[in-house]
DNA sequence: AGTGTAACGGAACATACATTCCAAGAAAAT
DNA sequence: ATTTTCTTGGAATGTATGTTCCGTTACACT
């Protein structure tokens, strides 16, 4: 059986020095250089950088670079279903929420320009055949927030605000593809009024 | 005044050896490694072996890594490029062609599941925001095929196939959205059913 | 103050990598 | 066969990078 080192620590009174970053800020400033340079792109250096950690606190705390990257991910897969949720929240019908996250998004992408779209589509592009790990997280975040979709065009078809002619599935998948085109298409000089219509284009297809 | 070194050599009856390699097959073999590994991912070993090249011998030629990747991707954008026009060739109307370059799409991610998607939405993933001929190279493509959707829906529009309320570029970059999507999607773990159905739905939203 | 533990800093290491360089080889024409 | 010039092979170089290791430091508790 085991048990936690804390406890173990509390029992024999042994408490040493704590950790001296959070986790979390760590994490964050590791997904956005991820972001912007790709898993290839970034060099240990950099993240020690942007991050003030020391080589040996990385390693102890992360355990390695492909290891770090993994949890980059995981963090920014949590924080955008948790933006997804956050909309959720909003009292609005199911489409009011489709059309509300859309134009959040593009507002996103056009005012972080330098954040270089979205860790998800470009560890997609990257890394999702080479590792298995990585395409394990994209797939699993590609389901959640498809499910969110679907829960919200059903929503409006309870409501009676959409009839759709297919199965909830294949419009959910729509939106979610046009959501992944969005971060694509932002990287490919698109200006801000081209992914409002394409936006607009996409929520007016449900009808 | 400057003449072509070849004029020359024929002038003074000089001939030496030539080129062992063809420059299309290099540059198809490299672009199809920066495709699946991408670019900080692809070492020029992997490029040597794979195109049977001697190390010189590439730098002769192509300069450098990234100068090549440049010319693979600029390969790519061609071919890419020919396969819209040849699309075009067919007896179909605009719509049709829509319709049939995105079912080939589909067929093609799916039948070739280790190509890794597409090297230009891989590149603008990867590279975008780093490199500013790479990001003018995506660039160009997103507008050469945007047009090419722009002269299909005026077609499908003027032999009254379609009826569009907005205006055509809005509706001919909603396409090119959604085929980046797609690319981007058939590495998120998306089935053939799934990737046909957003095509569907994408088609069916031009009505 | 003293003690124990883990965090920290930085040097050190091994490897991978892009690139250069030079000598040898090979084709075309005489 | 010889000449000319570019291609080719492979060694060599310098740097960047991921990772390890060890001595020091700082914290929490007695």
């Amino acid at each position: 059986m085991y048990v936690p080192l804390h406890y173990i620590s509390i029992l024999f009174n042994i408490m040493p020095k704590v950790k001296q970053f959070n986790r979390n800020e760590v994490l964050s400033a590791a997904a956005h250089i991820f972001q912007t340079k790709g898993y290839n792109g970034t060099s240990i250096d950099e993240i020690l950088k942007a991050t003030g950690l020391s080589r040996s606190s990385l390693y102890d705390s992360f355990s390695d670079k492909h290891s770090l990257y993994l949890q980059s991910l995981e963090f920014y897969k949590s924080n955008q279903e948790a933006a997804f949720e956050s909309v959720d929240k909003k009292e609005m019908n199911g489409l009011e929420k489709i059309e509300f996250l859309f134009k959040e998004a593009v507002n996103h992408l056009i005012n972080h320009p330098k954040e270089n779209g979205c860790l998800m589509v470009n560890a997609a592009a990257e890394m999702s055949k080479l590792c298995i790990q990585t395409s394990e997280i994209i797939c699993n975040n590609k389901e959640n927030l498809q499910e969110i979709f679907s829960e919200w065009l059903m929503d409006a078809q309870n409501k009676k605000v959409l009839h759709l002619s297919k199965p909830v599935k294949s419009y959910s998948t729509f939106l979610f593809n046009a959501l992944c085109g969005l971060k694509v298409l932002s990287q490919s000089g698109a200006s801000k009024n081209e992914l409002l219509n394409v936006a607009k284009v996409t929520v007016e297809a449900l009808h």
